[in-house]
DNA sequence: GTAATACTTAGAGTTTACTCTAAGTCAAAA
DNA sequence: TTTTGACTTAGAGTAAACTCTAAGTATTAC
């Protein structure tokens, strides 16, 4: 399957300008038609996924554009981008740990709310 | 105890700069000595550290600052703030499960990496 | 044959949350 | 007495990651 622009914006969810500008940036590489039309395919799609995870973590688009790069220039490159990844981890475990303790905070602040409003609302 | 600016910046890793537009933002209420200098409490230390707490669940400023607002009327706006945390919490809980997956997939891809380099170097 | 969709370059605008500068005043500590 | 640390207003600057506009061209679908 390939898509145009169009579509491939609804299914990965990124809009064209973003699709056109992670292109400019290195991020994705994307073939073209004999009219210069881009054609997106299923490896497209996975590798747009791949790097949303990535954002996801909070990976600066720096540190994509670097990934990407490496990916581009191939094989020889794969301790580089394992490298960075690994590196990449150790932050993402910190910041999720982070995430959960303020969560927990969060809830015992609801809690608390609750039971300083009484059982005379139910709660849910 | 109590804390001028300068010793209560590095108590609560904010700076000076930050301190005073939270202020002026309407996060946090200050006291002041006779010469206008901003006395800081322990009160605010609890204070600051929760809103860090949200901080880190994503909250914005703008929220913040609602809730501050809520805060400082009184006991009234109770139900008003949990609504706004119970709100937000359903957020973070997406949040935090959307960070769980993308780790994941970190980890895979990691696995990934390590296998195709082969069993040459010692992993960590 | 016209509307829809795609392409280009180049640069401007947006949002969030700071972060800093300037220019001047004031008070306490060494 | 001079350095240190605090204060003020008002506005400018920064960074990231988009997001959009303009202005013009080209191709495809109905």
């Amino acid at each position: 399957m390939t898509y145009s622009i169009g579509e491939f914006s609804k299914i990965v969810g990124l809009s064209e300008h973003t699709l056109r500008f992670y292109e400019k940036e290195g991020l994705i590489k994307v073939n073209r038609d004999d009219n210069n039309v881009r054609i997106y395919t299923d490896e497209n799609r996975l590798w747009i996924e791949s790097l949303l995870h990535l954002k996801n973590t909070g990976m600066s688009l720096k540190d994509m554009k670097q990934f990407a790069m490496w990916g581009h220039i191939g094989d020889e490159t794969m301790e580089e981008r394992l490298a960075l990844l690994k590196n990449h981890r150790k932050k993402v475990v910190e910041e999720f740990e982070k995430l959960r303790q303020s969560l927990e905070h969060l809830d015992n602040k609801i809690n608390f709310y609750e039971n300083e409003l009484g059982d005379c609302f139910s709660t849910n």
